[in-house]
DNA sequence: AATGAATGAGATTTCATTCAT
DNA sequence: AATGAATGAAATCTCATTCAT
């Protein structure tokens, strides 16, 4: 086995630290490497270039939110509890890894991102729980104006959290959000 | 007695268009010149930099929209008609001028502002609607909790129709999205 | 009559102190007229651009100088009365108008004059007096070297009273400095 | 096992002619790396912009000119002979190295330093030097003074022999400048 | 007569990336 | 394998001067 790359997960914490504090564009090679303790070179020994860091790591931590989400809605059969899993389970993470959470956000506003359209995004687990719901006879409209409102309410009490207009931790306001998104379904 | 200034106008349209379009960072100064039809120094003599012309383009549509917004809720008299007569100003700013809207939108995600505690904002008008339902006996909870849902349905929605997800005009959603706001406060 | 230029005056002011304080590269046009009160174009109404400023500034005060030197050293009929009298018109000067005398220094290091050679200057009046010390059998030896080493420690004085090594007001030592000049020339 | 620094040497070199040749803010990065014969980028690799340079390389020679000073007045016993040295050590190195001496003139005109307390100066070592003297009973009066005058003499020689009034080398006043001094301390 | 808006040229500085060791 | 020096291109900003009113 070749020794492991000792600068990737310095070079990508670093990434994520500045993306979210300072925004992707006004974040530069040098910055990112002096964060990491190494070298500028080696960013691009494990990337081919910035855009490539960038897309990577907006990747992974999508697939990652995606995942988590996904498990929590799985996890759970009534359609309460799945919503209250999927808030308990996203507001935890920011908690406890507020920058994955920011990132994810973030990017979209900076960069337009083509995921290629296999990649399924939390908007698209969102949407079919909120289908599953209509099944079940405990939501009614359209599922994507449905979808909208509740993403809305979940990510406008996290930011109201983040910009300090509402105390901390977010996890606080698992059981109100839950009961709004009931709220707006019915 | 002096020429009479020919440039600024056109440089406040050209960057409020560019950077909605490409975002702050990732639009130059020769852009916006360009666009506007100018020399690039021409810029400094209306703002001091990137970073001004930026901040006093932001407050200027802030205000825009906080006015818009304080209109439409004190000409109604009846919570539901104040809700919908928010939604359907803010709604039709955004069809007829998508531009001021999402520069208001998007430069909260890329700049961090001083506002300056004097400066009224949006959020401070939904929280004193939110209060005056209260007191009108058309609202239980906390009232920053309740303004944080409404903010988000009233903003993903607009994301949505924004990015595609849901097919415009905005105007369009003005009453579900009213009724949704209406359930919320309950 | 025409009226009085009413900007020339505020304008010479102004770029006298500027050019003193920050150095005539460092100064613009812009903050030369801000301090004047006036338009940025006033300035080329009464010199044809900066360097014509500069070039005529210095000429003036320049003719101010040596003719102080001169009439000084003229009204006297000693060695030592002239000395001293010249001594103490200067520093007077330069308590009086520290800027003026600041400016004629500070020209020489920033900007390379062509003064033209039938203008006087200070040092041709130092010389001369050298010379006419060494006739009256009151100085001996290459008068060149003799007016460097009186000129040295005439400035050299006042720098270290204008950089605060030694206090001021600067007449305050007309008396050791003609002493040690006196010292020098025998 | 990085590339070694091929540039650094060769900015300072330009730096240093060009600045003492033109003046520090007549001469642009342009120009010094042209001269250097690399990009101008690599300038601020090295140090962190334009003021910087000039800052560290006026330190640098600041301390060079000090130690020297220092060692020549130090390596004698005898007042004269010390004050003989120091003149001759200085002299020898503007007749050797002019750009050195000029630049350590030129940069106190062009800039204002804050070297910070704890740097000396050659006025530094000058002042110990005539307080040695009168202590050793070979000079009388206020030793900043006396400094002033010794300094002025010193200086305005080589003045003189940099704009040509007086013909060089400048080691050539080695003895007058010497002779001129122990009469000031006298 | 006087203003201050506008400009072209150029200054400094930053950036992502490549290169030599 | 890893560094940090070097770079070309482009970014932001400044400047003395001219222009239109």
């Amino acid at each position: 086995m070749a020794r492991p790359p000792k600068a990737r997960v310095p070079l990508k914490l670093a990434a994520l630290q500045l993306f979210v504090e300072r925004g992707v564009h006004a974040t530069g090679i040098r910055e990112i490497a002096k964060h990491a303790g190494c070298s500028e070179a080696a960013l691009y020994r494990h990337w081919s270039n910035k855009d490539d860091l960038v897309d990577k790591l907006f990747r992974e931590h999508l697939v990652e939110v995606t995942d988590l989400l996904q498990r929590a809605i799985t996890a759970e059969t009534s359609i309460k509890a799945k919503i209250e899993g999927a808030v308990r389970a996203c507001y935890t993470l920011y908690d406890e890894q507020p920058l994955v959470f920011r990132f994810v956000l973030l990017v979209q506003h900076e960069v337009s991102k083509n995921l290629g359209s296999d990649q399924r995004t939390p908007h698209d687990v969102v949407i079919e729980l909120v289908e599953e719901a209509k099944r079940a006879g405990e939501a009614k409209g359209d599922a994507v104006v449905l979808a909208a409102a509740l993403v809305g309410v979940f990510l406008q009490t996290a930011t109201y959290v983040l910009y300090g207009r509402l105390p901390g931790p977010l996890s606080t306001y698992t059981a109100p959000v839950t009961a709004t998104a009931l709220k707006i379904l019915k």
